[in-house]
DNA sequence: GATCCCAATTGATCTGGGTCAAGGATAGAG
DNA sequence: CTCTATCCTTGACCCAGATCAATTGGGATC
């Protein structure tokens, strides 16, 4: 429960500007932004937060990934959800931290103390609106995962999350549509298993056998290939409109 | 996917005012509320919206309760979420809606149309605010019930599942915090199934189980009595902080 | 290139919850 | 008071995924 170390790093242009949180501002407010932000960087398996202690900032992820999860006293998780670059966490008007948030690589942060966040957010109700946009999202795609979570079986969580991650993978590196997708996995076995309710295991035994049956290429342990996004989908059981709009 | 028929009723005081968007409105905005508010009924069963289908209206619940459901082709459902009175529904500047919503009991609803709603929420800022708290509530319900969903056991889902009911039905009903806790369950065996990720075999069996262990009472299949919350917590796998905050 | 270490794979076995099937309890209709 | 429909319970059996237990592999370090 120790507050975790971080570094400041001088303050530049980030992501943040153009995805998140700010993605309406004029130049004045995003004048006003910039004063009260600030950098935090944490290094790979680093914990950001803990369930239950107080945050006092809120902020999005610049570069890297984090995950929110929660546990029960013996031990067992669940992960809730994954920080991608331009994800927003923590809750304006809240001190305490709903979940655990876990750097799963080195990550770069751009954070604004609450109390002035909420004071700009107060006088800047476009912020208002974003965030109120961004949550819903999230809540979306949280409803989509309890789908996934209560109704579907390995292969087809498996299968789900693959198509998860690479879905994010291509709307941040912006290649349109491709017939194959490339990418790093960015979540060990285990940490899919936490995100799947599966165990790490049953993971790795689906990923053998989606490899065995063609529907993903792997070179070492993370670089995967998807030679046919459509078969991906569904084997995921999801209705294959294929529509990238998440 | 045929819309359904609503009944016109004529407008009176609403929960709405109190508890959801109009928490800190002043006079003159709740006018203006009232000014497009209306109200629609649907009967037990009936579904209130079709997952895609277009939805011109946002709204909450005044009085019965309905659920949020995801459906896939082969007809594997989950429930992502309940809505008890002063829920809202509706995502203002979306067209389709995200899941189906259906009546489990006659419900009431207070709707706004979707245009007139947006305009007002454009020129009073504090609605966005709510909105945007009110969801933050949403997405934690989620995301503590895909932890629900992922890592607990049937008996554990089953007490979980009591244990919301009933703190929702002690803060409805605003009793004070009381040893024993007496309501109706308000979902058949099958709709806790489908909330939970189980059968409802399953779900009859650990009903069972729980009553057999004293750690509920049934008296027909709905009546419920919980003599110990803290035992059903305990169940439960929560932290029993028996922290009645939600 | 040898060694170490941790992530990942694979095998053998077990079990919680699903599946299939046969009653039982209520409530409303006539 | 019986008929019928719906919801619920209970039993017998089975299987997907968990658990326990070895190995394997590949990247970093020396």
């Amino acid at each position: 429960m120790n507050s975790p170390t971080f570094t400041h790093v001088k303050c530049g242009d980030c992501p943040i500007r153009h995805r998140a949180v700010c993605a309406r501002c004029n130049a004045d407010e995003l004048e006003e932004l910039d004063a009260i932000k600030y950098y935090r960087t944490y290094e790979a398996g680093q914990t950001v937060i803990w369930a239950g202690d107080p945050m006092n900032f809120v902020g999005s992820v610049v570069s890297g990934i984090a995950t929110l999860t929660q546990t029960m006293e013996d031990g067992r998780t669940q992960m809730v959800g994954l920080l991608l670059p331009s994800d927003f966490v923590g809750r304006p008007g809240r001190d305490g931290a709903a979940y655990n948030v876990v750097a799963t690589s080195d990550i770069v942060m751009c954070c604004f103390r609450k109390k002035p966040f909420e004071e700009v957010m107060a006088r800047t109700p476009h912020i208002a609106h974003r965030l109120l946009e961004m949550t819903l999202d999230e809540l979306d795609a949280a409803r989509e995962w309890m789908l996934v979570l209560g109704r579907k079986t390995a292969r087809e969580k498996i299968a789900s999350l693959l198509a998860i991650i690479a879905r994010r993978d291509a709307s941040l590196s912006q290649g349109g549509p491709q017939a194959a997708m490339i990418f790093d996995l960015p979540l060990t076995r285990e940490a899919m298993a936490d995100y799947l309710g599966l165990t790490l295991e049953t993971v790795s035994r689906q990923m053998s056998a989606l490899k065995r049956d063609g529907v993903i290429q792997l070179q070492g342990k993370r670089h995967v290939t998807i030679p046919d996004m459509v078969r991906l989908m569904d084997e995921a059981g999801d209705d294959s409109d294929g529509g990238m709009l998440m």
